[in-house]
DNA sequence: AAGACGAAAGTGGTTGA
DNA sequence: TCAACAACTTTCGTCTT
């Protein structure tokens, strides 16, 4: 894993692509585009990905706001996920400074520069945070309510000056990681790692730090709260869903689960379940769709049957399972 | 040959002095 | 800042079917 690499990226050198495309050559996720010739080539591995290429920026230059709604032939649709929802202050309306005294309209006008460049430069920050965002958002499958409070507490750091120092991407993929979590239909740091291309230490790092300046609660993460992505994941009925959340709850009661990361305890659960369902599948297929080792799973599995006191029932169970096959 | 099991050594992160 | 520590991973050998 190049991880130098990425981190160079996303000084801004390279323009991230908001749909889900990868390169066919190494599955990375990131292109440069070069609007000039017309080509979008690979960052990691070079490969020409497309050519001659419709470039779909603006033919015209904008000065100030105010060239920009003139030039503009269409105004963007309105949502909250855009850093200002359409509507933004300014303080120099060209036929305002006559009413300033005019020994302070020279201070006034440096006011307006000032004003202007402050909102033009958070504006490039955000949108290119934006549809970074997009991507993950799109990438994930995440809900539309997951992405606008994401959108918004990113423009909270913003303003706080909490990106400061780290890098957007990294900021936007802790904010997914927390705000999923907050929901309650948590990601693991592996897939959002594997989504933004962001290091999953660095997303943890950026993720307790954010949240602690934006006063997000970091409650530990239940393992309920993963069962249903993970049955689907692995094509299991409902029923082995609502067993596996069950089991769960029992542990919960007996203390089984705390301290251990919550996948692993998810994953056991999700294997018992499984069995008492007849819908077996192998330890190995449940550790590489959810990300944890079979080994975990066995140690966890293993305390759960025990202290749930249902080992000989599943013991049964596998066994009439391989008779049957 | 494939799956389950577990021992042993290694890794990254937290905690407490 | 450093060492101790728990959880988890990796690796590997064994047993069963």
């Amino acid at each position: 894993m190049p991880k130098k690499k990425v981190k160079e990226e996303s000084r801004g050198v390279v323009t991230s692509q908001a749909t889900g495309v990868v390169c066919p050559e190494c599955g990375y996720h990131r292109f440069f585009e070069d609007p000039v010739r017309g080509e979008k080539i690979c960052a990691r591995c070079g490969l020409v990905l497309d050519e001659a290429m419709v470039d779909f920026s603006q033919e015209w230059r904008a000065f100030d706001e105010e060239q920009k709604l003139r030039r503009a032939r269409a105004g963007a649709p309105l949502t909250s996920t855009k850093h200002d929802k359409g509507l933004t202050t300014e303080i120099g309306k060209s036929g305002e400074i006559l009413k300033v005294a005019p020994e302070k309209r020279a201070q006034y006008q440096r006011l307006t520069k000032w004003q202007k460049r402050l909102i033009e430069s958070k504006d490039r920050n955000l949108s290119f945070a934006l549809s970074e965002l997009q991507r993950l958002v799109s990438y994930l499958g995440l809900s539309r309510a997951v992405h606008e409070e994401v959108a918004k507490k990113y423009e909270e750091a913003v303003d706080k000056g909490l990106v400061r120092g780290r890098s957007m991407e990294s900021v936007i993929a802790a904010l997914v990681y927390a705000v999923c979590r907050e929901m309650g239909t948590p990601r693991t740091l592996e897939e959002i790692e594997k989504a933004s291309g962001v290091d999953k230490r660095e997303i943890g790092r950026t993720y307790r730090y954010i949240a602690r300046q934006l006063n997000i609660k970091i409650l530990p993460a239940s393992p309920e709260d993963y069962v249903p992505r993970f049955t689907t994941m692995l094509g299991l009925s409902d029923k082995v869903q609502a067993r596996a959340i069950q089991i769960l709850k029992k542990a919960k009661k007996n203390d089984i689960t705390s301290g251990k990361g919550p996948t692993g305890v998810a994953a056991a659960a999700v294997y018992i379940a499984a069995v008492l369902e007849g819908e077996k599948k192998t330890q190995r297929e449940i550790a590489e769709a959810v990300g944890v080792t079979e080994v975990t799973i066995r140690n966890r599995f293993k305390e759960l049957i025990e202290k749930l006191g249902i080992a000989e029932e599943i013991e049964k169970k596998i066994k009439e399972l391989e008779e049957k096959s």
